[in-house]
DNA sequence: GAGTGGTCTAGACCACGCG
DNA sequence: GCGTGGTCTAGACCACTCA
């Protein structure tokens, strides 16, 4: 094995540091890859760390290194015994992986899912604002929509999404409504995009007239405003989303360390 | 070696696993253990992992497993050629751990650090809802302290802190105004207590005539409600504290993944 | 029982920090 | 040049899953 073949080759220019990348990087970067082209689907298992290790001519605890990063990372998940596999927002014991509202009191899934209302979706042109958080120019083509979300009966969430039109042609209310499941798992689906982190800045502000009538609260109310930007591969985004969130039964709950 | 003596050999009672647990999980504690028992302070260098190896008489390999989870949950840091050190909440590249409340614009840390005003700090009765949090009986000592903490001469944040009487034995208005640096490093420092991790429920509420006043917003202003447990290790909670957070020129950040 | 991920070892060598 | 953490290997064995 050549000690440190690949890593930067392209352009000599200034840089301080010998860019030295470990062969577990490399090697991650490789199965990064393959998970980006679509070479294994959400849910599947990648090849065995031994089959990886041939592939890529290493040991297999250098393979076990790099996975073991994408792991910490919720790309892919082991399963002792059964294999490595393509993480996905369907069947994943957690509901909704980047929900953090929770009910004050009872079972973290005693709700059971949330009721959706779709009140919108439609082709607009990208404001300004919207184009900027995901990467396009003002007055490209993006699908806006807007939902409510209801857990026991009591609307909770109002929230309103976009996404760019070319990743996403032909995305329907009908759609958005009947889905079963997480509206990320029906992105994986029906889309083949993959949302695999994001970004939420977090306000308190005051519910207006409209909004208050779809929570069914009074004009004035503090909210939680939770303005996410989500990612795919690459650090790419592909969703911008608004929403707001009553928080006199729910709260949002964030782990620190 | 024998292959697996320690780990649960207490009591046989129900239990459907075998609680089979790896070699470097049994390291890992008593690392732990050395960590809590203030074998070495926050801030300084534990043993080399040959030394910890010699120590506990397994390999390099397994002791680096151990120390790779405590990096990873944030109580120990590694920094290549020097050594793993103890973490601490002074002299920490980021300023403050546990906060995620960042300005909209500008860089994280042009504002310098917050100008601190101590309202108030004593002891007193533990109401029920505080001794619940902190893991105490209704009516033991605790010290209560309020302070409004403002950025560039903006008052941004008013906090109430519940500490247990007993570990936190004459803390003082004066020590909480007058320490540079983190509050958590003073904790470190004149408690020898470290907070280690943290939970927080956010919600939005309005201000009150008080809070308005100390913030110079008007009343019924929406602010972020941040309530935070903050635990030391074998996750004993050490500190309850309660946040309102203007968010008119701050957000709070959080990433998820 | 075969196959997968998980643990453990022992040894070699590399990158980094510091005297 | 030495000691530290970081990488890489090769091989053995263990725990789990499923047919």
């Amino acid at each position: 094995m050549p000690p440190n073949p690949s890593a930067a080759d392209a352009a000599p220019e200034m840089q301080a540091t010998p860019a030295f990348s470990p062969l577990y990087q490399q090697i991650k970067g490789l199965i990064l890859q393959s998970l980006q082209s679509g070479e294994w689907k959400p849910g599947e298992a990648i090849p065995s760390e031994m089959d990886l290790a041939a592939r890529f001519r290493v040991s297999q605890g250098t393979v076990r290194k790099a996975i073991d990063e994408l792991a910490a990372e919720n790309l892919v998940m082991r399963r002792q015994g059964k294999g490595t596999f393509v993480a996905t927002h369907a069947e994943q014991h957690v509901q909704y992986r980047f929900l953090k509202l929770v009910p004050d009191a009872g079972d973290l899934d005693s709700e059971g899912p949330a009721q959706r209302t779709v009140l919108e979706c439609r082709r607009v042109r990208a404001p300004a604002e919207v184009a900027r958080a995901l990467a396009l120019r003002t007055g490209d083509a993006v699908v806006q929509a807007r939902r409510v979300l209801a857990f026991g009966g009591v609307p909770t969430i109002v929230e309103d999404l976009w996404l760019p039109g070319n990743a996403f042609k032909g995305l329907s209310a009908e759609q958005m409504a009947d889905f079963q499941g997480p509206t990320y798992a029906m992105f994986e689906l029906e889309f083949g995009i993959r949302m695999v982190r994001a970004q939420e800045k977090i306000r308190a502000v005051a519910a207006d007239a409209q909004q208050a009538q779809l929570l069914k609260v009074a004009p004035g109310t503090p909210l939680l405003s939770v303005e996410r930007v989500a990612y795919t591969y690459n650090d790419t985004p592909m969703e911008l989303r608004r929403g707001l969130y009553r928080t006199d039964t729910h709260h949002y709950r964030n782990e620190l360390s």
